[in-house]
DNA sequence: AAAGCTTGTAAACAGGCGTATACTCAAAAC
DNA sequence: GTTTTGAGTATACGCCTGTTTACAAGCTTT
């Protein structure tokens, strides 16, 4: 008997528009490029699907305005080098919990095949991980290197993904702590540490 | 003006079966699960669209059938303990630079959202990948260990699909042999290696 | 040779997709 | 108070998906 069934909301354009981004950027947060489709981020958004078009052209351009809102891992990667191991090491170990809120990474991981995506999937993973990880190494092969420990960053999101969550042990921590300083360490070729010779 | 345009294939169910699973086999394991359509399969296998619901039930299934024929990775795995790093770094360092030819891993890594499959894909990683590698490891927290190795693996190969192949390096390697280590390892916190002390 | 089962084919099905169009209606402008 | 603007809506379009149906053609058995 209410005379508004659902609560009359007042019109605003970019009220919606940030609705509909929200929305957006949870699914293909959670569920990849493909596998969402506008009609759920518009009833995520409690918005009309045509207004997905409207104020952003297409799916793919919903897409590239979330990857845009992603604040980046500039944060993460300012460390001193020392401690950039168990930095990365611990933000990983979080990965391994529960899906983080904001992720670009778990949003590319998940949207690799679609051929519109692929190409601004593969430049914001560049730009926003390897890139940046890479200027902060000294030394040899820097980008051989921030590219092992960007691919264990995607290794561990596709691992909990596939059989689920874990919560981290400490000695988990320890471990992913070894594992980033093995994939930053300058070299193990001619470095002097624990021959076995 | 030759009689038959198209070289006329005799009627042999078995081999044409075996047509759809290898050229199903092809294309999941290149594009994945969702990206790859029935009519493509049967288009590279030279047969009708029908038949592989006729022989395979379902798309789901022709899937089923694609990994209950890949061979697992048990022979990667039955190395001494001290040479398994090596082993898994160089096996990784080759999914590096190409994908391989009858990819458990690769298949499943690109079939991650689809719910369908998402379930087979899970228990294929676990029985295939985690367990037998598990099951060669001693000491504490085997499970965590293996999770972690398999990580690498997945992370490695969702790098490759990312940026592009890459040719490895003998430092390349050693690194990943390092990684492996460092995942395997079975104890960082009370363990008498090179201390920081 | 005729019947019957099997292999392969062509076409259509229902449903979901991204997108576009015509419209309603609230609110601001005059 | 009328007009104009634009946010929001309902609906349909064309396309592609996995799947199924009805049919043609071969091979085997009788």
């Amino acid at each position: 008997m209410n005379p508004q069934v659902t609560e009359a909301r007042p019109r605003d354009r970019e009220a919606t528009r940030e609705r509909i981004l929200q929305a957006a950027r949870a699914l293909f947060g959670e569920q990849g490029y493909e596998q969402v489709t506008v009609r759920m981020i518009a009833a995520a958004a409690e918005a009309n699907i045509a207004l997905v078009g409207r104020y952003f052209g297409s799916k793919a351009g919903l897409f590239g305005a979330v990857l845009q809102g992603e604040p980046g891992y500039s944060v993460l990667f300012d460390s001193a080098p020392e401690e950039l191991p168990r930095r990365l090491a611990e933000y990983a170990a979080e990965r391994m919990r529960h899906p983080p809120d904001s992720p670009i990474l778990r949003t590319l991981e998940r949207s690799a095949s679609h051929p519109e995506v692929r190409e601004v999937a593969r430049e914001r993973l560049l730009t926003a991980v390897i890139d940046p990880l890479e200027a902060k190494l000294s030394g040899p092969d820097a980008r051989g290197r921030a590219r092992m420990a960007a691919a264990v960053f995607l290794g561990i999101g596709a691992m909990r993904r596939r059989v689920g969550p874990t919560e981290p042990t400490p000695a988990d921590v320890d471990r992913l702590t070894a594992v980033f300083e093995a994939c930053l360490a300058e070299s193990f070729t001619d470095e002097s540490g624990p021959d076995l010779g």
